[in-house]
DNA sequence: ATGGCCGTAACCTACGGA
């Protein structure tokens, strides 16, 4: 079974992109992040025709999350408060980031976490609440099914090897030691990260900036990845960054990472 | 150098992104 991740910055803007990669790889599971539509405006109908089931949560202009799947999910939670029902210091939900499929047992938890701006500002403090809620209902589903697979934007590249440069790192977004250590306490609940399995060295990204040439020059930063409790983690085969759609005509900033399972 | 580039909303500019 094939799960793929894609931040694709805009659903409809990347439809024709991402139905062309659909083509050409054989995907079981597409998780997309920043679709930036709502509902009702989804552009299903070419997927549909490619065999897949579409699940969405979107809201106007920002954020977004979907799932595309070959085989009907057997349950399908929307943001957090779909299960996980104490009450959070704030509603978490009001950004549609959280999207859960249920298949065959496996938990495929589809995230788009908040990107913080800055470490001096309102949105990093809301960055690392919203990762502590994380935890709170991975802690949940946990109690459920011991097969989970996070997969998404994590906004957060977990080791220096995973940026083109790590100089400065401490007080940039996405790489400042708080950021790190939340998602490192998530992963202790027992998860690996399914790309690392099979590359352990540096110089791989999933994201280039659209400034500066980034991509040509391969400045980039690998903060797109599948996370695995150790049941899934073991019957992992692989796990690739296709940087194929980042070369294409106004291509997304992400391009997309597929992991290859192998179910019994 | 607090920007560059891109998408959205909505209106010729602001915002959010990373």
């Amino acid at each position: 079974m094939k799960i793929a991740t894609w931040n694709v910055n805009s659903i409809r803007t990347r439809k024709d992109q991402v139905w062309q990669w659909l083509q050409t790889n054989e995907i079981d599971i597409l998780c997309l992040q920043e679709t930036k539509v709502i509902d009702k405006d989804f552009p299903r109908s070419g997927f549909e025709e490619l065999g897949y089931n579409i699940y969405i949560y979107g809201q106007k202009a920002y954020n977004g999350v979907a799932i595309f799947s070959k085989t009907p999910l057997d349950a399908v939670h929307f943001g957090f408060s779909d299960i996980l029902n104490t009450e959070p210091s704030q509603n978490f939900d009001e950004q549609k980031r959280v999207l859960t499929g249920i298949i065959n047992g496996i938990a495929i938890v589809n995230l788009y976490v908040p990107n913080g701006s800055s470490i001096d500002s309102d949105k990093y403090n809301y960055k690392l609440n919203w990762l502590n809620h994380l935890k709170d209902y991975l802690k949940l589903l946990l109690t459920q099914t011991e097969k989970i697979c996070i997969c998404g934007d994590f906004n957060i590249a977990l080791e220096d090897i995973d940026i083109h440069n790590p100089k400065g790192r401490e007080n940039h977004i996405m790489a400042s030691d708080a950021e790190r250590q939340a998602l490192q306490s998530i992963l202790e609940l027992g998860f690996k990260d399914g790309f690392r399995k099979f590359t352990p060295e540096g110089g791989h990204f999933s994201w280039w900036d659209y400034r500066q040439a980034s991509f040509r020059r391969n400045t980039g930063w690998r903060i797109d990845t599948h996370y695995l409790t150790l049941p899934l983690h073991e019957v992992a085969s692989s796990s690739i960054i296709d940087k194929t759609p980042r070369t294409w005509e106004q291509p997304s900033d992400h391009t997309p990472v597929i992991l290859t399972v192998e179910m019994p």
